[in-house]
DNA sequence: GATAAAATATGATTTTAGTCAGTTTTCCAA
DNA sequence: TTGGAAAACTGACTAAAATCATATTTTATC
């Protein structure tokens, strides 16, 4: 058992580094580690967790599923993000679904730990609430650009989001690769339109792709796209 | 200063009601009536707050202005509600503006009270942490009808909002009263487009008026049609 | 390496909603 | 009480995006 929380640096970038060595102990003795193979679920809308999930490793898409049958992705989480907290905290089943949207390592932690701590250790509590709020923020701003941006907007706008938050590799492609579909559900579009879309960014040079992959090539004309020209 | 937190019924309704006697006292020693008038501003977006508002009576709308001029409403609050808590949390500057929709009273506590609390009673901190993963289920949920389902689905969704989270009077109108722009800007849509769907609402016997208020007709078709017919 | 299945792409068409222009109604404030 | 502004409404037109149909490419699998 060499992969204690302790040492994981991933815990810099969420709440649990308000926890207290002892806390932190008990964190890691209780939890378990899981390898996800992209595609595979973690948990489903609906579903009781009795815990939540640690990101060590890949990027995981958190979605709900609307009336007409497609799925519309409201965040992703990658490497530090904890998912579940909202649906433990609040006490109630999940309102999204998670899958791995590349090969991924999670460790599962078991509600109590985390339960127990928010009640005693209010410093920690604190920072998960900091965390939350930042979350609301971030999807305040998510229900404007949805109802008041065009999705050709959106699009340029995933772009973007996508390049500031998960990186490039060397050759300037955005290191998450989502499939055109996944695009489209992020922006909240037909995968049709998203795909028509990419075309049009490609011919203007935009954007770059290959295969999936897409880069961005030119981020000033993006940003003035968003931006409502 | 007969108007003391301690008997507040609002108080019911939100966090403050797992403070301590103390703790109260001290909020309701610190805190500061105000009486607002429909139409004025009680905060602007991009404004420091240094406190809360609690709201005792009225209805605000809060709001994001967007690249294109427009306001999107992203929340109502009313009786009970608190607003501002996740910029003082989060020790940013406000990421909506509140107006008031009617007119209100409401009480502004300063952030003072409300931050050595959350460091001290951890279980006011996990009532607030509560509250928020509420607002946050909220809001996803928001995102997904933006999205996915059609204005008119939306404005339909609109209506039966608002008759359950705010009532109606007597004769079977609701209770607040939005102008059809802010209907519209709750919706996401053109004004012109929302007043078209309540004319069309009104001719099918979806919904009934008196001058601009609004009342439910036949919410079962309401419903109905919110599904996706 | 062949073949089926899934993902991507493109075209044509329809639906939906936004925009612009103008009229009527309502509501205040002088 | 009345004139002027704001809000509500209507119509015509345009733009945006969804849908349906089908072709092509990529990927996975045996």
């Amino acid at each position: 058992m060499k992969n204690r929380c302790e040492n994981c640096i991933v815990r810099q970038f969420n709440s649990l580094r308000a926890m207290s060595k002892e806390e932190l102990k008990r964190v890691s003795d209780s939890k378990t580690t899981k390898s996800i193979k992209k595609g595979q679920s973690i948990f489903e809308e609906g579903e009781k967790l009795n815990g939540v999930f640690c990101v060590r490793e890949g990027v995981s898409k958190l979605s709900k599923l609307s009336a007409n049958g497609k799925d519309q992705i409201v965040k992703l989480a990658s490497k530090g993000e904890v998912m579940g907290q909202r649906s433990v905290i609040a006490e109630e089943s999940s309102n999204l679904s998670a899958v791995a949207v590349s090969d991924m390592e999670v460790c599962f932690i078991p509600k109590e730990g985390i339960v127990d701590t928010l009640h005693k250790n209010p410093d920690f509590t604190v920072e998960v609430l900091r965390h939350m709020a930042h979350d609301l923020r971030e999807a305040d701003d998510v229900i404007v650009n949805m109802s008041q941006k065009s999705v050709k907007q959106r699009v340029a706008e995933a772009f973007l989001y996508l390049g500031e938050n998960f990186g490039e590799d060397k050759e300037g492609y955005l290191s998450v690769t989502l499939s055109r579909e996944d695009i489209a559900n992020v922006v909240g579009t037909a995968t049709e339109s998203c795909i028509r879309i990419i075309s049009e960014f490609k011919k203007k040079g935009l954007i770059k792709t290959s295969g999936k992959k897409i880069g961005i090539a030119n981020e000033k004309k993006l940003r003035d796209l968003v931006e409502g020209f």
